[in-house]
DNA sequence: GCGCGTTCAATTGAATGCAATTCAATCGTA
DNA sequence: TACGATTGAATTGCATTCAATTGAACGCGC
């Protein structure tokens, strides 16, 4: 097949995918007032509440152009607050609100309402997610090697 | 495992990998001056010149809310015209410019190198896309039925 | 203790995505 | 053939995403 013909390309399956399944998400997650990207740090901070920003970058692999805007939109909504770090001043660390540990019991559904939607059992998806990470991951390494062979020759 | 852990869920996995897939896009594409949605739209000209804004949008799964503002630079560097249908005047077709045509040979080695990034075979490669691409149908399947259903009670 | 490179967030600007609306043109039908 | 419904693009507004820059704060080596 042409390697420049759309469906010949992996690259944009993912994105069809990717904005397939957020859209999916859309719906869910309206009645909690979340967008997708809120709902992620969301997740993030109901495993470890009081991260630093940082810490959220590293998990999402967003950077703070990015978490900047959608902080502010979760602190205005009251479901986190934002502190310095005493130690390091330089570290904002994101706490949840009462309210944003409380949304928790309200998004339990969603994980498998969406599994649902795929049309997957649980151990294709499980397949299917390890493979992904595994090229994001590859991937990623591969630009990262890109980026030190081409600045310093 | 939780299912409201993360690194459960299958959408940041595709979330990821699309985003991790196009950042390595981009200094591929940067030489031709190309962003990846207006290579998307070129990949789509390439193989069919001449196609209305619906026929692109079909194709990539996009609007004209996004495609107007990605048409309008292409237009601007002089790669594609618009001009309106001659039996419906409703539809805006979009045609390469010689400028246009002449940057598929410019874009032919980059399906490779995007493989090669990815460290799958192509057997691989092809079997994932096709994962990908049933999965997206499913997807907006239920996402569909969903609307039908909830609307029309 | 002092500089100096590094790190962490925030800011700015460009480019999407997508919902909702608008407007012109077309279609289906009574 | 009028006319209401539908369609195709464009527009508007909101929310990301990312590159590049800024500025404060930290830490290492002299």
């Amino acid at each position: 097949m042409n390697p420049l013909h759309l469906d010949a390309q992996l690259c944009f399956s993912l994105y069809a995918a990717s904005r397939a399944m957020t859209a999916a998400y859309a719906p869910l997650l309206e009645p909690l007032g979340l967008t997708y990207p809120q709902y992620l740090v969301m997740l993030v901070l109901w495993e470890t509440d009081g991260v630093p920003v940082k810490h959220l970058g590293d998990r999402l692999h967003l950077d703070s152009g990015t978490l900047t805007p959608v902080l502010k939109k979760l602190e205005a909504q009251r479901l986190v607050t934002k502190a310095r770090d005493d130690v390091d001043a330089r570290v904002v660390r994101i706490s949840l609100t009462p309210a944003g540990r409380g949304l928790k019991r309200r998004a339990q559904h969603i994980p498998k309402s969406l599994a649902c939607q795929t049309g997957l059992d649980l151990s294709a998806i499980a397949r299917l997610r390890e493979e992904l990470v595994a090229l994001t991951r590859t991937v990623r390494e591969a630009s990262a090697a890109d980026l030190t062979k081409g600045s310093t020759p």
